[in-house]
DNA sequence: CTACCAATGAAAATGAATTTCACTGGATCG
DNA sequence: CGATCCAGTGAAATTCATTTTCATTGGTAG
């Protein structure tokens, strides 16, 4: 299933000439898709039927299959290994910045709890009304996002990333309301300030942030997601891809928590945004 | 290369068992993959040697390649030709959205016209301030983003989602504006209204749109981008994904048009960051 | 009506992948 | 310290998949 993974090797669970091969073909994926297993075994230097073992203990059926495994894993999670080289053309920032979200877009979805996913959908369903705290433009974007996403489903959903606000928003809050965080570092001490209030007064909270991270620490349900950091400082982190991909899951097990609400009230914001527009039935929800 | 369009036959230069084979490819791309060239003869009723002329009309060097080949496809690309099946669970929700994702970014890779994004940033790196207009969440979504990538370079810029705001904007934006207007539909009207009265009065405008919608016939420099939509109305279109990555890819375009202008600024507001928050290095420009 | 050609499958031939088996070197146990 | 075992490996044999060859069919053009 997860070969990226099993190339990679993480338990040492390979002998040597197998890691050598997991090496060779995590560099040279290209050729060892193209290739027989005779060529494979030449070029990497071992025999066949080492080979052979070596696609079974990852997990493959054969050597074959081994080759559709690898051509089906080529496109996303591999560049990770790649040492991330300065780019300077837009074939290579936009090859590198798409392969970069991919790889945040495969990662995330390895991640994520999807237990955690159904309890926070559960959670946010049942609310009488959500708070959305997020900062910084990224996180900011993504509380946005929510609130984009749930209000079309009929939930009462506020937005904010004013940290004053939120104190105050966090004092006030009555039974019934949840308040979502997000912080990709998990140290918006702001944020972390408001959950401790929260937990005292005993408003449940839902965070999605780094596991371990202080904010995760301050919520009662955390939806953790780690990303891996880039190095480039011209480069925005891919880690939005992978707070966006999570957003939208989660927004999804809210509408199914119970269809019948989700879709009267979708059905409505489309009627309405269909008569004011020029009829077109095709339109998007939101432009 | 393009295997998805050989499946397609646009042409029509498959025989007819041929043709029945593609669609059986198409349609069973997972039982193809696993499975001998005698299974998949016998599966769709025809002989082995069919389906090995089959495979090298459609270009490929034999069998074991079309495997690899249609294997690097499935992952992408291929879900489109798929009914979208109502999904319950969260696993099938995750895998959906995550792969319709990926879809959206690979589309807009292979779509993106780089020398019209260059142009872009050229603009927009010359410009004395920049407007960024966009509406109806998901737009306003994507010139947020703008801001925040582009605020940070030194760009003097504003993002608004206000129509009217926006028009009275346009009508007293000065020579060294420019306007950058977002759109998925391309039918946004408070838009084409700006962009009008912008071309009067020659403000440049750059306009991220599908081609040949009112939005792009009203702009000077379009950055084209076509989405197929999802037929599932709970779930938010991926289209999103698409955008944001041209808008990275457009952003670090602006960075590297000036690269010591972008460094200096990124530098500053880290070097404020790590002086207010814990002293951590690592933190990200933006939570 | 005849000859040809494209499409197809049966059978043979090829060649790739796997299994078997034997060997090696290092670890373990008495 | 030596005997034994075992994991790891490759050579050779085997199996099996793929491809090629060739014959047949059905349709089409002259």
């Amino acid at each position: 299933m997860d070969l990226f993974h099993a190339l990679s090797d993480e338990g040492g669970r390979l002998s040597s000439l197998e890691a050598k091969l997991a090496q060779f073909a995590l560099e040279n994926v290209d050729f060892v898709v193209n290739s027989s297993i005779i060529e494979l075994a030449e070029r990497a230097g071992v025999s066949p039927p080492t080979v052979t073992r070596f696609c079974r203990r990852l997990g493959c059926q054969g050597y074959s299959d081994f080759k559709v495994q690898l051509a089906k894993m080529a496109y996303i999670g591999l560049r990770y290994l790649k040492p991330e080289a300065p780019t300077a053309t837009a074939e290579e920032v936009a090859h590198d910045i798409i392969s970069k979200a991919q790889n945040a877009l495969f990662e995330v979805h390895r991640q994520l709890d999807l237990a955690v996913i159904e309890k926070a959908a559960q959670m946010l369903r049942a609310a009488d009304f959500i708070q959305a705290f997020g900062a910084s433009g990224n996180s900011a974007m993504i509380v946005n996002e929510l609130h984009n996403r749930l209000f079309r489903l009929g939930c009462h959903i506020n937005a904010s990333n004013d940290h004053n606000m939120n104190l105050m928003i966090s004092a006030a809050a009555q039974p019934g309301t949840v308040i979502f965080g997000s912080s990709y570092t998990g140290r918006d001490m702001g944020l972390v300030h408001c959950l401790e209030l929260l937990r005292q007064r005993a408003i449940p909270t839902i965070v999605m942030t780094q596991n371990g991270s202080p904010v995760a620490t301050a919520a009662d349900l955390v939806i953790a997601i780690e990303m891996p950091e880039g190095k480039n400082i011209f480069r925005p982190t891919s880690t939005r891809y992978a707070y966006l991909a999570a957003i939208d899951i989660l927004a999804n097990m809210v509408a199914y928590a119970d269809r019948n609400r989700a879709f009267k009230s979708l059905r409505s914001i489309k009627e309405e945004l269909v008569r004011n527009r020029d009829g077109d039935d095709r339109q998007l929800l939101g432009d």
